[in-house]
DNA sequence: CTGATATTAGTACCAAGTGCTAATAGTGGA
DNA sequence: TCCACTATTAGCACTTGGTACTAATATCAG
């Protein structure tokens, strides 16, 4: 039996995002309907013509590639931060970084949140981290967010070192937390001097 | 005065690499050379039409996306494993691994080798990540590859604990050192009861 | 059964090309 | 100087994957 519309374009849309290169053509022939429905269906949803998405996709990566700036080197969202004092950034925990077994999240994927915002949360693009102290207190599952709020404790400009301490929690309740010894590769402007 | 053909072809080949977006039209307005001129220019050169190009763009994009960050249950490729009490694995650095500026590896790629090889090891597919302590010795370049060697150094079974160091090297000079406090899920045999 | 909604069909048109043929411009060498 | 050869330009038919629009059918609900 056919489908109604309304399962249609609700097929339609998943499909065309999990493969924005598929054709009109394509999809009439997946859905067993005209070419023609299809681009109504695709104009009533307001998706954009093949071209189109590709272009976006495309765009997407190149703004990026070529900004390289460090927040797109950063794993999760950064939704707040102070140079140098505090940063905040969420990350939510999808299938592909669990376990399959337990559906825990797998530890990498904390650190790699945490250790980003550490290097973000320095004002330097440069930062690297020298040593850090982990712990990681309850197991995280697909689906969750994970909320990492980090905070610059402790400097050493002479040394070119700062201290981060970086809080991850998920509903109010910490999951893990990281300590940063994190490397200035560039100057402090304080001391002007080599 | 107008270019030769080979110093039109470079600029033209900069050009693309610059903005894959631009169309030939648009190249024949810039070079002041007809369209045609520049189709053929691309056919020598075999670079492809707007269109192919813009999809690789997105190809790349999209795959990245869904690669993102390992999928992988282990990263790096285990070489050697005696279960619960060493294991070895390697990791090749990639472009994709480093920061862009300086092309040093991100802290979180060789705290995920290292961290999965510390799961690996242990004879429990269900280990979980408690406490650890790392340090980055050296930083790590696209390019190199890392032999990440895991030793477990202690055992707690009550606790259903384990403890693992796990020393990463490039050309057997120590770039990463990290100690990590493991939880075993599933009851190890001795004991039986639960 | 009537009207609204949904679907299909068909036409003209567009961008950004490929592929091909043919004409013209420019230049270097005997 | 003229010939040969390369480089450039022009034009036409055709391709993909569409848009925009009109018109004809289906389908279903009240």
């Amino acid at each position: 039996m056919k489908k109604t519309k309304k399962e249609r374009q609700l097929a339609l849309t998943a499909s065309i995002k999990e493969n924005p290169f598929v054709t009109d053509e394509e999809l009439s022939a997946n859905f067993n309907v005209s070419v023609q429905t299809i681009r109504l269906d695709r104009m009533e949803l307001s998706i954009p013509e093949l071209r189109e998405r590709i272009k976006h996709v495309a765009v997407k990566t190149f703004d990026d590639e070529v900004k390289s700036l460090p927040i797109d080197e950063v794993i999760g969202e950064i939704i707040d931060i102070e140079l140098d004092e505090k940063a905040i950034s969420l990350f939510d925990v999808k299938p592909e970084h669990v376990f399959q077994r337990n559906q825990i999240a797998r530890g990498h994927h904390l650190f790699a949140q945490a250790n980003s915002l550490a290097v973000a949360v320095m004002n330097d693009e440069l930062a690297l981290t020298v040593k850090s102290e982990l712990q990681f207190l309850r197991s995280v599952k697909a689906g969750q967010r994970v909320v990492a709020k980090a905070q610059v404790i402790d400097r050493n400009p002479e040394k070119n070192r700062a201290y981060v301490k970086v809080v991850s929690s998920v509903d109010q309740v910490t999951v893990f937390i990281g300590t940063f010894e994190m490397y200035r590769m560039t100057e402090q402007s304080e001391g002007e001097g080599n």
